[in-house]
DNA sequence: CCAGTGATCAGG
DNA sequence: CTGATCACTGGA
């Protein structure tokens, strides 16, 4: 089911949930094409948000959160690591959602290694880009949710926020 | 448990 | 320019 631009203008959180289930199409160039489904997300909820970038405001690396929904925010970790997100929600308002984890693939680095993304795919659009797309779930998704991972700097408020979602069923 | 690895950012 | 930090992973 093909996605449209309203359905990334929604707050990080409710599209951290919708994006459980949902295939990643991905198109290596030679012949090659590959779908995945999502089985991992957190969200990341704006400038207010202690534990997302956008927290210390606009610079070169936030700058592309603060575009609409459905853009694909990339940058690196720990100097080896590619980690893949889409922006969610309006202009300006700088949320994303973190892609942690596909079948075949669990954890957010380990996923962009197989799927071969890079800053290349930084500020792209997931709907007008030729390599990645993604295709609605069929049916509702099952989930639980946890505390998001890696970010015990934030205060104990946001680290202890519930924003990770992991599918079940 | 802990080291690898390099972009990014704040501060001089 | 410098130094600290980091939404991780893989191997003791």
């Amino acid at each position: 089911m093909e996605l449209d631009r309203d359905f990334f203008i929604q707050d990080a959180a409710t599209l951290a949930k919708k994006l459980l289930a949902c295939k990643i199409v991905r198109d290596f160039g030679n012949g090659i094409i590959k779908s995945y489904a999502i089985t991992e997300t957190e969200a990341y909820l704006g400038e207010q948000d202690k534990a997302c970038h956008a927290s210390k405001g606009r610079t070169k690396r936030t700058e592309v959160m603060y575009l609409e929904g459905g853009h694909i925010y990339m940058y690196l970790i720990y100097g080896m690591y590619w980690m893949f997100n889409i922006v969610s929600g309006e202009l300006n308002l700088p949320q994303a959602v973190l892609i942690r984890g596909i079948e075949c693939a669990d954890g957010p680095g380990k996923l962009t290694r197989l799927l071969k993304m890079d800053k290349t795919f930084n500020a792209e659009h997931i709907l007008y880009s030729s390599r990645i797309k993604i295709l609605g779930a069929e049916k509702k998704a099952e989930y639980i949710s946890a505390p998001r991972v890696g970010i015990d700097y934030a205060g104990t408020y946001w680290a202890k926020r519930k924003l990770r979602y992991i599918l079940v069923r």
